[in-house]
DNA sequence: AGCACGCCGACT
DNA sequence: GTCGGCGTGCTC
């Protein structure tokens, strides 16, 4: 109920974003004589005893609190919006879709300096120019201070420079720098960061295939329809995607407009990256991990101000404030890394759909892989399905050869076959890539005496075994332990055997038989340093190393030109899985590896090692047909309701007391209105019930309508909010929901 | 989430 | 006698 006030002692009420996990704003008095009071700006409030910054959502006259109880707020930070309309309307869609906490959504999407009370303009950076007496002195007086000589010469071609243009020809420039102050060559000033384009307005000349060709003009023609339009690029391994994004890049960055682009993650593309800065001219922002908050903010303010015409980034990247936002990119669009798994777990993908409709903006989704939800809204012609059906290079996709492990044994990860082609690969001067998606050395230590395994003690898992590091790994918690040959269960003496293969392990293996070979092992642990992974793929790349070997780190997107063959260890796993979503990810990661193999000159071949030879998903491997894999898919999911056919929410809950979660769940399945478009499963534990210490259960939503369902969950959640007794079980247990969730565990 | 309040166990 | 354990409640 609002509140009626007199016209002249009207208050203004502000509904405020608050960064805490409530689903809810609250509000506050305006400050005094506060003259700007909008939506989507930072205001400063005490909120409990705590003094935060919250967003303003709504200015209003009334609230349906108690006035009399209402706080003032502190004080008004910004006095512009920090968000446009169309950013604005996603963010608030990607609270109620995905039923997350508006404050906490709002505030993911703030580069972590400006959750503070700092300015929106970042801190002035230092530069330098050349006085007076600068311009007019001759260089040559400098003969005998070559630092400071050289520190002149660069403002050949710019009047001010700031240290980072330094910085790229010397590490030693304060000191030059401060003599030449003192010598009155140079002046200091501040200015805003500068973000530069490149110099180079000479692009490499690009030559199309007739494919890339019709694609282009597909795409031109929704950019030049000026509206939103979804265009899903599906083109096989090695098709040129990148050209056609760069092609449709080139159209709207030429009408003034600006482009998102999208990439699983940065690490992995250093090439990407490479390759824009040398084909656009204009400034680019990236937003990769090894930014820190100073720069991130500077980068955001960089896409916020319109001075950089690309901004490249990874899922939170969704969310940068671009004006003339005239085209959207998701590459690799199936990749989970698009998914949020933690705090507001939203999928960039579609978060970036959603953007491109409010801005009225075309976007493109590429993969050689899609995920099943893009492949279906092509099919249903809700997507435009514009397809790279050939490789650029004309060269034929590679044969897939299957190793069947019922005839033959495995030793160390290879059976005979498997080695005999490594062996006639490198004597072909080529490269090997093997794929094992299993890190480590082996997965399971095992006892010869009393035939237990090592168990971690938090989790229900085995441990893992990692020599070179001398230890015991649980991959669930992060536990280590020293690594012993005797049993810590029966006390047996070198009783510990390792069973099973790690990438650890196959690479030992490898080297042995192949002494003369330069094996890379690619996997988070031999990468963990930052920047690593982007250096090794590099070396790679250049043919430095003759077997790379690897966990799924090196199915993605990557260019190795010399690769003859790929081998890819163990499938079996994906095949007969509980996650419904296992074979479509073993296909797409199989036909991501099996696309490095052979890309230059001559076909590639894939062998994969299998027990189940005869299994349908190996027919389509083979044929590299994904289309009848997505096919055949897509009828198994229709026919059981299962997502792109249904929509699933995941309600998760942990606890420390075995019982908790499951109570907890089985009270939220009962609480729950009762909807014949939403069926509630039962409430069951987790499929590796304890991690970290902790019991976990889960409760699966169905249903055929997002809408019923996310109707069912914010009545729930409404409920909890509001009933005492619901409320109190709730704060018992760790619980969150997943809007489609990705996997189940 | 944080932060308080509020009752019960082992110790500076 | 206190310090602090985490159950419970609340944040406009």
């Amino acid at each position: 109920m609002t509140l009626p006030l007199s016209p002249e002692k009207k208050l203004r009420i502000l509904a405020v974003a608050v960064p805490v996990p409530l689903r809810q704003t609250f509000d506050f008095i305006a400050p005094k004589n506060a003259s700007n009071l909008r939506p989507r700006t930072r205001v400063k409030i005490l909120f409990g005893k705590r003094t935060l910054i919250g967003i303003i959502v709504e200015v209003k006259d009334g609230s349906d609190y108690p006035i009399e109880k209402l706080k003032p707020a502190i004080e008004i930070i910004d006095n512009e919006p920090l968000f446009d309309d169309a950013l604005w309307q996603s963010l608030l869609w990607l609270s109620r879709y995905y039923l997350a906490a508006i404050g906490e959504v709002l505030e993911s999407a703030l580069p972590v300096v400006l959750r503070q009370a700092k300015s929106i303009t970042p801190t002035l950076e230092r530069a330098w120019q050349l006085t007076n007496h600068g311009r007019h002195s001759s260089i040559d007086e400098l003969n005998r201070a070559p630092l400071q000589r050289a520190i002149i010469h660069q403002f050949a071609n710019k009047d001010v420079l700031s240290s980072h243009d330094f910085k790229e020809h010397s590490q030693r420039w304060r000191s030059p720098i401060k003599s030449l102050i003192e010598k009155g060559w140079l002046e200091e000033l501040t200015r805003e960061p500068t973000l530069a384009g490149r110099d180079r307005t000479t692009p490499p000349d690009i030559t199309l295939t007739e494919e890339q060709d019709h694609a282009i003009n597909i795409i031109n023609k929704a950019i030049d329809a000026c509206k939103f339009s979804c265009n899903f690029l599906h083109g096989v391994t090695g098709s040129g995607k990148t050209e056609v994004y760069f092609a449709a890049m080139r159209n709207v960055l030429a009408r003034g407009e600006s482009v998102l682009f999208l990439v699983p993650e940065i690490g992995l593309t250093p090439q990407l990256i490479q390759r824009i800065e040398r084909y656009f001219k204009h400034p680019v922002a990236v937003l990769h991990s090894g930014l820190n908050d100073t720069e991130r903010h500077i980068a955001w303010w960089h896409a916020r101000q319109g001075n950089a015409k690309i901004v490249l980034g990874t899922r939170s990247a969704v969310f940068s404030q671009m004006p003339n936002l005239g085209l959207l990119i998701v590459d690799e669009e199936h990749d989970g890394s698009f998914k949020q798994q933690d705090s507001v777990r939203y999928q960039a993908r579609d978060v970036a759909v959603y953007r491109a409709k409010q801005v009225g903006a075309p976007i493109i989704l590429g993969s050689a892989t899609p995920s099943m939800e893009t492949y279906h809204n092509a099919l249903e012609g809700r997507y435009q399905h514009i397809r790279l059906t050939k490789r650029a290079s004309e060269v034929e996709l590679p044969k897939v050869e299957l190793l069947d492990l019922n005839k033959q044994p495995v030793i160390d990860g290879l059976c005979p076959a498997m080695t005999e082609a490594v062996k006639h690969t490198l004597s072909k001067g080529k490269q090997v890539m093997l794929f094992l998606n299993r890190r480590g050395y082996a997965p399971v230590h095992y006892c010869s005496e009393c035939k237990q395994t090592a168990k971690c003690h938090r989790c229900d898992s085995n441990l893992t075994v990692h020599q070179r590091a001398n230890k015991l790994r649980c991959h669930h918690c992060g536990y280590e332990g020293r690594l012993t040959f005797n049993c810590r269960g029966c006390g047996a003496k070198e009783s510990m055997l390792e069973v099973g293969d790690g990438t650890q392990r196959v690479e030992a293996a490898v080297t042995a038989r192949f002494p003369n070979a330069r094996l890379l092992r690619i996997d988070r642990d031999s990468t963990q340093r930052k920047g690593e992974l982007a250096r090794v793929l590099e070396v790679a790349r250049k043919g430095e190393a003759d077997i790379l070997l690897g966990t799924q780190l090196i199915t993605k997107g990557h260019d190795f030109p010399n690769v003859g063959m790929v081998g890819i260890l163990e499938a079996d796993q994906g095949l007969y899985s509980t996650d419904f979503r296992a074979s479509e990810t073993l296909f797409q990661q199989s036909l991501q590896v099996a696309g490095r193999a052979g890309r230059r000159d001559d076909v590639g071949r894939v062998y994969i090692q299998t027990r189940f030879p005869d299994h349908s998903f190996f027919g389509f491997i083979k044929q590299h047909d994904y289309e009848g894999f997505a096919e055949q898919l897509l009828n198994e999911r229709k026919s059981v309701g299962f997502p792109p056919h249904g929509y699933f929410a995941l309600l998760r809950a942990e606890s420390t007391h075995q019982a908790k979660a499951l109570q907890f769940l089985r009270r939220a399945k009962s609480d729950c209105q009762r909807s014949p478009h939403v069926v509630i499963m039962d409430a069951v534990p987790a499929p590796m019930e304890r991690r970290a210490g902790r019991y976990r259960a889960q409760l699966l939503f169905m249903s055929q309508q997002r809408s019923a369902l996310n109707r069912t969950l914010s009545t729930w959640l409404h409920y909890i909010a509001v009933n005492q007794e619901a409320k109190k079980l709730a704060a018992t247990v760790r619980w969150t929901l997943d809007i489609d969730p990705l996997d189940h565990y």
